[in-house]
DNA sequence: CTCTAACCGAGACGGTACGTCTGGTCTTCCG
DNA sequence: CGGAAGACCAGACGTACCGTCTCGGTTAGAG
């Protein structure tokens, strides 16, 4: 039924992969098509309707990284420090604009598409909120931060912020934003002295 | 140079906007075509191109609302109670289907057009965050928020969460979370004890 | 719902006829295609696939005669020089290399699609059939040819050997061979003497 | 270089024709693929590829009789008898809805590529007209039929006529059209009196 | 009775063209 | 003269086949 793939050339999708970042960058996603992925890339169309489901598929596939293990996050002792220098680096990864393209086609098709929007955002985005809810757990033992923190509602109190400024454009994102935004969260998950 | 607005046909004006929101709701976005909005309004596809630049443009005039001037939020004198409140209306909204299609329909042209999304931000988000910011200003008036409080931070602090969650579909968006994430926002905006 | 003829483009049909014959001498009908007729004439396929059915409708269409009235076959009193003299123009026709090929794909189109052939037969076949009966009626009148003849077997009689020899390229079409098949057609036509 | 016959699969051989020769009356000539032919044969494309040059190169194959050798025409002493019982049958053929498809088929072959032509002609053709030919012979060395006919253009004088109106369609193909043109042709074909 | 070369089914590959759909522009005619 | 209607050029869509090319797995004849 579906292609077999053990007969899948390697070749062609290496071509096809990078072939659509390219053309990422240079045309946009708006002006993204088959048809010029698989010029670029030196091969037929049905190569890519083979297997890849849709344009936002393979664009995904495209724009998933090589993954070595991810490393972990630092841990110098002090959280808030550390999670400022997580910030500034988002910050500066959505000022990135080539990084910046690639995160708003990736973003158009979480919306377009939600059963692939979620594959994204589980090979994306969760492992990278997983290392920063193991730097938040560290600081749980230590006692910087409260022991009954959600660690899910932490992360989104840490990067809900900065999504927003950068989806909406509201303001510039620069590194303070990212600090100010680190301080703030991290009060707010600091155990609660006598106040309640 | 440009149509004289003083002929325009405010009857095919009228049938464009209604049909456009009809067809966001029954074909959604990714479908929305401009033939398909000239033909459900009975209308030439001229007369749209003649008044609005882009399938974006069409959409977003089809969902700004009549604007009656937005009432103010309530204040019963415990800013956190309040908070909660908006939340919660916002987790609700981004929780009723026809809403949420509507939302992400402006999502994604926010992240293609850059100009219009501009505008769409500062026409449909930026009156609502600023009532927001009112009631903020008034905490911080009775000494229940610092005084020094960054109040666009603030908002991105209370709405980036709720955001984040409801983008990436991350997990539910209850209105309990609605809660902690206010809860937690406005410990952080309180007024710093001895700390600092 | 079929579109309307009054708003067609005289231009555009011109152009489509024009650069669909040119392509049928270039490169033969077995390579016309849409596209390439499209393209030559600069021309969106659309336009093509609005108007004519099928490539065959398109390519018949191209090369029907302007037609002016067609001119009667000439008549010098002997029916078998006079019929000499238009098989011999039938050979002429069929040996001519681009009006071969021309005449070949439409022979491919009649066995493809009866309806379509059944139109080119009409249009393009039979009226020269029934110049030729013309002629064969005189020569009744004058009694060179039988009374109770029947014309459309005499057309057949005279046409149909060299059809056969053309289409299955079993021996040279010469002008002999012309006068041959007349005579012997002829022969056949005549008035039978006491044989009946 | 060119693959050796002696390893070749007469299963699939067989397969492959019989498959041609069922998808030609289920789907038609134009409708006929190799792909479908290697599927309903359960038989790889390249098996096709290796053995035939052509689509009409299988397709021919698989109409080639089994051929015993062909039988005699009969002679009754009567040739204008005789012929018209070869051209009822020839009549019948052409009737024969299976029959007509096939012989559509072949037909389009013989105007696409003329050398593919050139040998259905003779091997599937000429055998026929030899007989024809044979039986004329027959009635010549009687007296029945002029000396000096040329034989090749008395074929074409009783076939042609017949094939011209089944090709085209002009009117129906009855036993008795073929009795007329036996007649008629063989009225030609005799020994002409004074007349000339 | 192996070994090995070729054929075999299968189907992926780079391509071309299909017929459809939509985008954005241009044209015609009606009110 | 604005607007409905829709034809126009352009070109991407996803599909169907083309003819070539691997891939293992038979299979048959030479050693």
């Amino acid at each position: 039924m579906s292609p077999d793939p053990t007969r899948r050339s390697e070749r062609s999708r290496q071509a096809i992969l990078t072939a659509t970042r390219e053309l990422l960058f240079d045309v946009g996603y708006g002006n993204l098509t088959i048809e010029g992925i698989a010029h670029r890339a030196g091969v037929g169309k049905q190569t890519i309707y083979r297997w890849w489901p849709s344009k936002g598929a393979v664009m995904f596939e495209s724009l998933v990284p090589a993954d070595g293990p991810d490393a972990a996050l630092p841990d110098t002792g002090d959280v808030e420090a550390d999670l400022r220098t997580v910030l500034r680096a988002v910050v500066e990864q959505f000022n990135t604009p080539h990084l910046e393209r690639m995160t708003r086609a990736l973003a158009i098709e979480v919306h377009n598409d939600p059963v692939l929007g979620r594959e994204m955002v589980e090979r994306l985005l969760q492992p990278q909120l997983e290392l920063t809810k193991e730097r938040l757990r560290a600081a749980q033992r230590t006692g910087e931060l409260a022991a009954d923190l959600d660690l899910q509602v932490a992360v989104e109190l840490l990067f809900g912020p900065v999504f927003h400024r950068w989806m909406l454009r509201t303001a510039p994102l620069t590194p303070e934003y990212a600090d100010t935004v680190a301080s703030m969260a991290v009060a707010a998950m600091r155990p609660q002295p006598a106040r309640r």
